[in-house]
DNA sequence: GTATCTTCTCGTCAAGATGACGATTAATGG
DNA sequence: CCATTAATCGTCATCTTGACGAGAAGATAC
């Protein structure tokens, strides 16, 4: 109720946060920057920044951080808007309302080099979770979040292919499953599974014997986005 | 990358709107005002307002707008965050990034008179899905994207009691599932389901002959939260 | 070359969940 | 008292799941 006389629209900073998740070294991690200046410098923080101009759209600035902090072209790269933080003092400075966004992308060549000033790298999100890394702001509940979404979302789409390579096989997709959700599935129940799931995977025809043991049929991913029936971890009891 | 040498942290106006949800009449409702003021003068619009001030914060100003406009202690009902909508010509006058909510409440007592200036009253949500009561800003996308939510949410929480009064039946529930999906549901398994599933539905042990025939068990919520297994609709294929 | 190890893939079986639908129960209105 | 209505219980075939046996097809060791 903005009955006050000389009240006037509050304005705010509006900054984009992206939570970028990958699996590597059979173990999920994020993408955490340093934080080369105050506040929080020398803390580690999601990658993001303010909008670069009055003009920026959201979705925008958030593929624009992604693509720098990845280095990579973005576009192939599962994005989605996770949750907006507007705490009043979740920034000491300033009003800042924060956009997050969440990232799924593949083992990607090396742990890039920052586009921004300060360096980023893959840090395993168990050291968050499990609360030895401090993180910058409010950034900790955000990956709390941020992977707990990601850990939802494989259940019912077909958004864990996100994290492999172009092609790929049954146990590499499984061996994701395993890793987000800290859990051991059984293999052959597994195969049964996603291979009975209507236009999740498509064969290629080759095979390869990279994981060892008998040869693998190599898959891409289908045009399916949902799965049906849901693939359930174990109850969330 | 904000290279520019007198470049400033960009301020933009941050909004709140709250799709308010309900079943009422056979049909899924929403609340919406009409514009009493310019840009879109006359139509009608979602809830909402900019922070009260730059200190408000987002959860606490979305639960006060809920308030006003139901006009009734909103502590009671299920609030959560939609989305932020932040495309940069949304608002013809300045920059806004609005943060929306999804609110679903129970049939309440009346169309209550608007908190604000200009009115508000439920409006069928078909009217808007198919297009026949154009709203202003973005706000149809919106009300897409949040009727959507609630119909997937229901499918795996237990969240379609929120549109139930405190004591409602079986057959009650069943008919928030069939208007907010649009499908029938046959009475039977609806039944073995729900009664099934621990801890979603709480005996009184009294009966109502409010809908005629049998007379029904009353039941209340009970604690659980999600659905195992969740109970899903017509494929959506 | 053969044994062994590894991993992939197919199969089986019991338990549980689902969808279709018959039948009974307990009210109400003539 | 009978028809109507809605609530509840039960049955059955089908599908899905979880647990696990077993064979297939490669690499490696000897």
């Amino acid at each position: 109720m903005n009955d006050e006389r000389n009240w006037k629209i509050p304005e705010v900073a509006v900054s984009v946060d992206v939570a970028i998740l990958t699996v590597r070294s059979g173990a999920l991690h994020i993408l955490l920057v340093w934080r080369a200046i105050e506040p929080f410098a020398g803390m580690r923080a999601l990658p993001g920044g303010f909008l670069s101009s009055v003009e920026e759209d959201i979705d925008v600035s958030a593929r624009r951080e992604l693509a720098e902090e990845t280095g990579l072209d973005a576009d192939r790269f599962h994005l989605e808007q996770l949750r907006t933080y507007g705490a009043p003092r979740r920034d000491p400075r300033m009003r800042v309302v924060t956009v997050c966004y969440l990232a799924l992308v593949p083992n990607l060549p090396d742990p890039v080099a920052g586009g921004d000033a300060s360096a980023a790298s893959w840090v395993p999100v168990a050291e968050v979770l499990e609360g030895r890394l401090p993180l910058a702001f409010d950034h900790h509940g955000i990956v709390l979040d941020a992977v707990e979404r990601a850990r939802s979302k494989i259940e019912y789409t077909t958004l864990a292919t996100a994290f492999c390579d172009e092609e790929f096989t049954v146990a590499e997709l499984r061996e994701v499953y395993e890793i987000v959700w800290g859990e051991i599935i059984d293999p052959r129940n597994f195969h049964r599974k996603v291979t009975g799931a209507k236009d999740f995977l498509v064969p290629t025809g080759r095979k390869t014997t990279r994981n060892g043991g008998r040869p693998a049929e190599l898959y891409r991913r289908g045009t399916a986005t949902l799965l049906h029936p849901a693939f359930l971890r174990g109850h969330q009891a």
